[in-house]
DNA sequence: GAGTGGTCTAGACCACCTG
DNA sequence: AGGTGGTCTAGACCACTCG
């Protein structure tokens, strides 16, 4: 489907502030100037504006205008986007599949409290690494209830991407997630795979993404390494 | 100033929601409903339910309506909220000053970049515990640029709260904030406030308020104790 | 088919900032 | 005074859900 004028205009002004034709401190063009160059109304106009602002991208200032914020130096991966998106232009993403996705029980004490219909179901489960600028910052245990997705252990992730993949071949959209946060030290698997010394401190996230299929919900269970790059909502 | 019409609605239905008039699962009226009850514009209707949305209040399904969410367990501390908001209505939260307000020199090595005005001007620092249900959570230091702060060191804040304070006797708001989190270890005196173990891992936040006088910010030092209660983005 | 939320329009008035 | 973003209105069409 078509995206929105909204979208298409908050996809169009964040490329150009990645990119660098607004640069930190600019006015963006302003409401009424969007509004006419791009033949949109205002409100919509707004709508694009205002998801820039959440991100942290803009800074609007009644009577001014929309300023252009600096980048961040941290990983927006508390936001609800993908994992390149998160880590922004300036950094080099890869991830890497350390197991591949295998169908297996539910985890005995899983972190969510799950449904009947989950349990029974069991789940597909896979584990990832992620690196910025080749340090491991990021290990991630996905866990899908196994419930009509065929294949899904046999074929590849389409570009590496949990989320294109259940668009594309399950039309399961993820449009919203809840997380917990807290401090944990890392045991002797986790350090082994951040190549860190055990004990160390880590941020785990438990998250659980809400989709379009009612009833149908995706978990990851998250173990970020902070010390050299850290993390926060935005980007 | 009078609150705008889509404050007053999202403040009608959170406290609806919280109160438990309406409960988990159910669904709120419709835009249309509301909007001819309140006698507001569908469009305004729909700013309120956005926010409640965006805050995990509600889940709105296209075709069906705005459902309203379980009552999350954790604090959270990550969204932009005074600390009781944060908290939620089942918990009793408490604050108790450690170390009143005075003015000092900025810390060596602050943990953002300020400004030369800032650094000329020094600081008023303070230091809060905030209990939840008797539990220490949450040690924060508070760091302000001394600048048209008269008496702050001389008055109690306000309902012991700082935005409040700044807000009615200075006429500062604060308008957004950026974090960065990070997870470290306990050293003797943070393990000694929260009555725990030193190298027990906690959240380290740091933050920076944005407000609406230009180039005026307000800093946060945060740490989390988050062994009982997670943190997260919403309530 | 009736009702829901998602998107969009073309206006309007206001408070705020700056020259 | 002129331009900016903040709020608001009264419509409209669409895709979706459900009985």
């Amino acid at each position: 489907m078509e995206p929105a004028h909204y979208q298409k205009l908050y996809a169009l002004l964040k490329s150009q502030i990645q990119v660098g034709n607004f640069k930190e401190g600019d006015l963006l063009p302003s409401e009424n100037e969007l509004s006419t160059t791009h033949k949109i109304a205002r409100m919509t106009v707004r709508r694009a504006l205002m998801e820039l602002a959440n991100e942290g991208y803009i800074k609007k200032v009644k009577g001014k205008g929309s300023i252009v914020c600096a980048t961040r130096k941290s990983l927006g991966i508390l936001s609800f986007k993908g994992f390149s998106e998160v880590v922004g232009a300036e950094y080099a993403a890869k991830t890497m599949m350390l197991r591949a996705p295998i169908e297996m029980a539910w985890p005995e004490r899983f972190f969510y409290k799950l449904s009947p219909e989950e349990e029974e179901a069991g789940c597909i489960m896979f584990e990832r690494v992620r690196f910025v600028d080749e340090d491991p910052v990021m290990l991630e245990y996905s866990y899908l209830p196994n419930q009509n997705l065929d294949d899904f252990c046999t074929k590849p992730l389409l570009d590496g991407s949990l989320f294109k993949t259940l668009n594309i071949r399950y039309h399961i959209d993820i449009e919203s997630f809840e997380q917990d946060i807290r401090a944990i030290v890392a045991d002797e698997i986790i350090a082994f795979h951040f190549k860190i010394k055990p004990l160390t401190p880590l941020v785990q996230i438990y998250r659980r993404y809400h989709t379009n299929v009612p009833d149908y919900f995706v978990y990851s269970l998250i173990y970020c390494n902070t010390e050299k790059y850290t993390i926060s909502n935005h980007q």
